[in-house]
DNA sequence: CATGAATGAGGCTTCATTCAT
DNA sequence: GATGAATGAAGCCTCATTCAT
């Protein structure tokens, strides 16, 4: 059966690993449209592959949802770095805002998987931490440059893009104007010169408050 | 038929209805907790009855999670009625904004289901509806005393509230300032001086702009 | 609860008889028109009476099902022995087979019943056996004045309505004349003169030779 | 996709096609020996196989039920299509009678499915159909002979065959000679000299009159 | 005793996962 | 290694039966 040819190891490798490749896309699109709960017959579908091969590849759906999350946090990593690089700190800010919130409302599987702890509860933390990594120089640049208050910190932005996200289309599909007049307002709430200061409990930022 | 007690038929009613109510409750915590595709029978347990019970009351687990919905309505309007009525519009404002999205932060099941439509669809516009004319003089009045920017709609404020619940516990559990920070951010942005004008096709709401 | 009236015993009772007859009618009813597996709900319903009540008077769905039966056996019986008494005896006969042929379409119950094992297994044979004696006198005065073959047996007859019976409304409803002309081709096979001889291991019909 | 042998899929498919004749092999027997109401657990315990493996063959007990009618009128037509082909076309209309109502008997899903429409309602007159076709010609032929009365119809033939096989085996089982007497005489009536003209309302057949 | 609400086992169906081909 | 058929636990829902009122 596996005997086929003196190459056939790295061939195999080769398309084996396009496969994985394939499923991975397929189900970031296919979860990112319907969610966690779709059929993973849907994503093997959607691959064009037999379930079983997304089995080979992924042992469990929860795996596969996993690096999906893993790898989304590849893609807004990549995507902050190359979103409006030479424009100003704060327009760059706000650029990279839109990214994210439109990232995530691409993908309920992440917005829902973030919700609740029952899918990749693991891999949010770190996930969350990615894009810290990712979005707090672009955060302290525009703080630095006076378009953004001093007060907020990198997951608070995160987690308003989030949030902000389900209000972007595919979530919300009657009002498009809904999803850019919102952010619109979460943008102008954190200009400085709007910042009422945050409530005790809520404490400003220090530099390690972090998580 | 038989002569028996004339009430009778009324104490029966009365112990129904008491447990409708307990499976309302019930139903409203579970789905609230783990969203709309938690079993039937987790509500049943926590509501203390078969899963008969609730089968009697609600026909449908479609139609227990639209009788969820229904009270959330309820349960919103009455708070939001109740709320701050005292306090001059402004901080009313930011008091029922606090309640709108502490609400929806009880209930992912609202969140899950009025974003993606696959649940008690034909509910949500009700809902939506009704929430927004409990919201409308809210929004009204502290636009008149100057507190909030006049080119926002109470839809726009639901969005926003319902989006910042996302942030508020018990979704997230680890940095209970996250909310509190972010609700300021909003409410921030909220505020007449703060405000950008909207972008063009967000379209600036005119004064019976709703929906 | 139970101390009503001194001769609350006897009105009680009398009640109850007259609530075990509208039971009892409202489940032939049900029964015939939607065959064994209709729910108990039903039948209480058409008896205008609540479920506890059947209950109360049929431990058991089974045992409700068997009254029927056992009902359906009085009713034959008393209609055989009521049909056509004044007419010749050929004559006689063929209206008996209609009547019960009638009687059994209009009970699916009972043909469901005696097909399968499953319900009233017990009173079957008691139900036939009394059909049985109810017909033997009629299926014998025919053979007597010579217009019936002498080889039928009274249980071959039942068995011949019952199966006819199929074809009779309500169970057939596409072609009434269905209905008639095979009864008129069963009675005609069963007249002498069209008789071929039994196989010889169907045997003719000793004077014991029933069941 | 990748380099396999070009039949594998084929044997696959045979594997499959075998399971799904298993099925329906096991379907018939279950289904034509308890009804229509057994539970699909029956059927894939008798197959020998799980649920899951009914369902993928068959999405819903209804198209169980349905496929198990069409075989059967396939069996049927092939059945009738080889009885007695070289005999005479009286001696082959009675083999072939019983035939039809040896295979009826053999499937009480069939004659409570047909005659209720609750089950498979859309396949019945297609089978309807096709058992008459393949009937006509042996009924008329009979017919042509002298050996059946010329004013039933094939329909009709069907129906009493359908009836006739209620007093068969396996139905009945206590008294093995009750069919056959039965069936000698539902062919008795039906041969000319016996015949009584059909009732006025009944409609003699007509030569193209098949319903 | 009548009522109808409550119960929960059982039926149909789906889907994550395994395994023969 | 890929495929998709097989599996069976689990989910939704029904209904015979019990029990509080």
């Amino acid at each position: 059966m596996t005997v086929v040819e003196a190459d056939s190891g790295g061939r195999l490798r080769a398309d084996a690993e396009r496969n994985r490749a394939r499923v991975l896309d397929a189900a970031q699109v296919v979860f990112g449209r319907d969610g966690p709960s779709v059929g993973v017959d849907a994503i093997a579908c959607e691959a064009g592959v037999g379930v079983g091969t997304v089995y080979r590849r992924f042992p469990t759906k929860q795996d596969l949802l996993r690096a999906v999350i893993e790898r989304l946090g590849d893609q807004i990593v990549e995507e902050v770095a190359a979103t409006a690089t030479d424009a100003p700190p704060g327009e760059r800010f706000d650029a990279v805002f839109s990214t994210l919130a439109v990232r995530y409302a691409g993908s309920r599987a992440l917005v829902d998987a973030v919700n609740a702890d029952e899918a990749g509860a693991e891999e949010i933390p770190v996930f969350r931490a990615r894009v810290e990594r990712a979005l707090r120089p672009v955060v302290e640049a525009a703080q630095g440059a006076g378009a953004v208050r001093r007060d907020v910190r990198a997951t608070d932005v995160i987690g308003l893009a989030g949030a902000t996200s389900l209000l972007a289309p595919p979530h919300v599909t009657g009002d498009a104007g809904l999803w850019l007049r919102a952010r619109s307002v979460v943008l102008d709430g954190l200009r400085p010169d709007a910042a009422t200061p945050f409530p005790d409990d809520a404490g400003p930022a220090g530099p390690d408050a972090a998580r």
